[in-house]
DNA sequence: CAGTTAAGTAAGTGATCAGTTATTATCTCG
DNA sequence: CGAGATAATAACTGATCACTTACTTAACTG
């Protein structure tokens, strides 16, 4: 029975998946280049047969970190776009609470490498949130005073640092709720609730 | 002429406000004890006279991180709520922007310590708009069915994240007045523009 | 204004860790 | 099946860095 296998075409992104684990878990400066190894069931040596250096190893861990499976387009029905914008930010909500967060995590523990690295995540969906709310202001569904983009950061920021102090996915899964009402409506007492009207 | 001075009083924080500006801007583990000394215009020695160890030196600097001045109390006017929350937003995107998250960066650049870390600044800003929700609910000024926690939740991380991209301090005035009118009217395109009516 | 106290310096020191080297084990293919 | 070729290992190495130690110098005090 071998002791160990070849297996050069899987070993890079094992790799780098455990580097992202790692240091989304304890700073990159705090994750030493053996840990990476052992946790991806290898020696040092190995990491450097595919990797030129700890630097190069985290690029990889960034750049192969998770994205979100595609998003809906949304439909043309009048009327689309709030429902719309609340299943969006549910959908980031939970996928930024389950490891969307990991990629901004390295980063951040190593400002160096933050500033030269791109924003990933929280990019994407700053752009999805923004397409909508711009859509929706074509189509008089969404207030057009208000910019698109900086609509768009508030919200994303809400969600972002919800995932950050995030307890559990249930507190998430409410705080989207939330965010969604908060934003279709406003703080004004009159109106519907948010629980009475539309998903 | 003296080649330096004996400052006993004074080293303490000056060292702490050297470690907390290199540790927000590098990162902790990237900061060398030396930097920060040499910074503050010392050699390492010195730190160690005044710190049992960097780990001590890293806790004084978040200790002693700075804080906003205080709040202005809400006024008991009716309607002075929602003014009352746009000038609390806009007070702490001032700050955030400033200066307000240099422990915050710190404790992500760390997150050993942040973990054990208090949320400062965050926690700070949290709680004084979440107050301002809760006596508007109590006064009719806020629908009363979000929670209150949830709300100053979103808030804040739309402040928080905006600082960390921040550019200049100009376009986080114009979030803080974006976020403001979001809050207070959400995104429904019926009501007033959010520049015609009030501060 | 000595003489003592303590703040500061400068030059180490040992441990840790990224990266290497020499070697061994596993594949691949004639 | 056996002979390269190469994936993986185990043991090293040199640099870096937190922290120390021995000494220097500024300030206080009777």
């Amino acid at each position: 029975m071998a002791k160990w296998k070849r297996r050069a075409d899987a070993r890079p992104d094992e790799l780098a998946a455990a580097a992202l684990a790692l240091c989304a878990e304890r700073g990159v400066h705090a994750t030493r280049v053996a840990d990476v190894a052992e946790r991806a069931g290898v020696t040092v040596g190995t990491i450097y047969r595919y990797y030129r250096d700890k630097d190069e190893l985290i690029d990889a861990a960034l750049a192969h970190s998770p994205r979100p499976e595609r998003k809906l387009p949304v439909s043309d029905r009048p009327g689309a776009t709030l429902p719309a914008l609340s299943e969006s930010l549910r959908r980031w909500a939970a996928f930024l609470q389950a490891q969307g967060l990991q990629p901004l995590r390295v980063a951040m523990s190593d400002p160096q490498r933050g500033a030269r690295a791109p924003r990933g995540v929280i990019a994407d969906a700053m752009r999805e949130i923004e397409g909508i709310v711009q859509s929706g202001i074509a189509r008089n569904e969404i207030r057009a005073d208000l910019p698109a983009t900086e609509v768009a950061r508030a919200l994303v920021g809400a969600l972002v640092l919800d995932a950050m102090l995030g307890e559990d996915a249930a507190a998430t899964d409410i705080s989207a709720d939330v965010l969604s009402a908060l934003a279709t409506r406003g703080l004004r007492p009159d109106g519907p609730s948010w629980r009475s009207a539309g998903t």
